[in-house]
RNA sequence: GGUCCCGUAGCCAAGUGGCUAAGGCAAUGGACUGCAACUCCGUGAUCGCCGGUUCAAAUCCGGCCGGGACCUCCA
């Protein structure tokens, strides 16, 4: 299994720390807001690497926080006149509904901020203690010349960022790269701590959380690209210095949504809400997956439709296969391989185990329609028919799709038998009838 | 200004040194069909442009054109 490795710019193969597990951890949202459908690209994406890697039968403990301190949230709570607390609560549930909405799983662990401040102003206070930070009036920085492959990850050099810098000088920083540990506030939520009251930097919380709940280097660090610079930059920069590794082996970013061109932002209008997504989440979900995830989607209403009917096309063969099963009482027998469904089970591993090549398993999961068309068609043996809803199956579970079906009830499925009785003997006006029956009552 | 990425048929999108450049949508021809719906089979690109390396390039190198990202909060 190859998994691209931001960390080198290569393709690596996937050797896990503890053999038969993974340990995960993704840069999860800031709770200001509701998220937009470029939020839900990440949460898509680890949430189907997770599911790649139980299907093989790994063991994986998946950590991803809510950065519920932050001046964005800060700002909310003073517009609405309410408290933090309340901004972040209500964004936390609307975002773990968000998930459930695109068929990805909410049981994972969730650290936030204001659980981890303990934690957080330790790893602070040992940065300080070891000389790698620095106290200013009240502000902590990092002193980012004490990395010496600082850059490493977003494959920048040191004297670029700075001749290329936009940003305004501190005169409280030693070098214009250092970043926040602490901030000094005084406005909003204020914290108690060694250094003064202040809030946390961004930048420390995600070290702080994976220490205390993996207490060593994991596998995987995943996020968006946009996080690579300077948010994971500056991960690795603390851990380091203090932990002597670089916090994971394998880095993963995913590409950005783009809309009409350029990235969807929460800051810049022009977002689709999750919330407000009309489009089933199966369909929404290839979507998301048709694209190699390091890539940018182009989004546009035209490509949702395409996958719209993609996935109806899935569902009708699908449940073609279900209630031919049903209608033989075949559902739980004894499944006997094709030779062309074994390919495409095959070539769906290869692609998945090529760097989550979801587009290509979806390419699988098309053909593996095609071919379920033509046994359906073909008066094929029951056995062969189960084994295609077996890999279905397999494969919904990877790509984290959904179709809700429940074998027949005894009446429905008489009258199911009475349908193609009355067609084999061209009584057509019996077979309106039963198959009117069976559309009123779900069944096709 | 600095750093980096991308440009494959009408649209979406795989492939990143070597058999006839996957797949989907749309279009079109055909088959199946009691009707409706569905489904299956066939048909299209020399890979932004120019030059170079190589026995061999969409794939490597250089230049140009076009689009985008990052350097500041951002998935």
């Amino acid at each position: 299994m190859k998994i691209f490795n931001t960390l080198s710019n290569k393709l690596e193969e996937f050797v896990p720390i503890h053999k038969g597990k993974v340990n995960m951890y993704i840069c999860g949202p800031t709770v200001y807001n509701y998220i937009h459908i470029g939020n839900a690209r990440p949460v898509i994406f680890f949430d189907t690497v997770r599911r790649y890697f139980e299907h093989k039968d790994y063991e994986v403990k998946f950590a991803s926080n809510f950065t519920d301190v932050d001046d964005r949230i800060i700002t909310k709570a003073i517009e609405l006149e309410q408290k933090e607390i309340e901004i972040s609560e209500k964004f936390i549930s609307a975002f773990l509904k968000d998930v459930e909405r695109v068929n990805s799983s909410t049981d994972y662990i969730k650290p936030k901020v204001t659980e981890y401040m303990d934690e957080i102003i330790a790893y602070i206070g040992m940065l300080i203690e070891k000389g790698y930070a620095y106290k200013v009036e009240g502000d902590v920085y990092f002193r980012v010349q004490h990395v010496k492959d600082y850059g490493v990850l977003s494959n920048r050099n040191v004297e670029d960022l700075i001749s290329g810098s936009r940003v305004e000088i501190n005169h409280k920083k030693e070098n214009p790269l250092d970043f926040t540990l602490w901030k000094k506030t005084e406005v909003g939520i204020q914290f108690e701590s060694p250094f003064g009251k202040g809030r946390p930097g961004w930048h420390t919380e995600c070290v702080a959380m994976i220490d205390d709940i993996f207490k060593e280097e994991i596998d995987i660090h995943g996020g968006g690209s946009g996080l690579m610079f300077p948010h994971h930059e500056n991960e690795i920069a603390q851990s380091q210095v203090l932990n002597g590794h670089k916090i994971a082996r394998y880095w993963m970013h995913n590409g950005l949504l783009n809309i009409k061109g350029s990235k969807m932002s929460k800051s810049e209008g022009e977002s689709i809400l999750v919330k407000d997504l009309t489009i089933d989440a199966n369909a929404f979900r290839l979507f998301t997956l048709s694209t190699q995830y390091r890539s940018p989607i182009n989004f546009s209403d035209e490509s949702l439709d395409v996958y719209s009917k993609e996935w109806d096309k899935i569902v009708r063969v699908y449940k073609q296969l279900f209630l031919k099963l049903d209608l033989e009482d075949m559902l739980e027998g004894t499944a006997k391989i094709d030779p062309d469904l074994l390919s495409i089970y095959k070539s769906f591993l290869q692609a998945m185990d090529n760097d989550f090549n979801t587009p290509n398993a979806i390419t699988e999961l098309q053909n593996l329609v095609k071919k379920a068309n033509q046994l359906v068609r073909a008066k094929t043996e029951p056995n062969i028919l189960l084994s295609a809803l077996k890999v279905f199956n397999d494969f919904f579970d990877v790509l984290g799709l959904k179709i809700e079906i429940k074998p027949m009830e005894k009446e429905n499925k008489e009258i199911y038998k009475l349908w193609i009785k009355a067609r084999l003997e061209k009584d057509f006006d019996n077979a309106d009838k039963y198959r009117n029956i069976l559309q009123e009552n779900g069944i096709i």
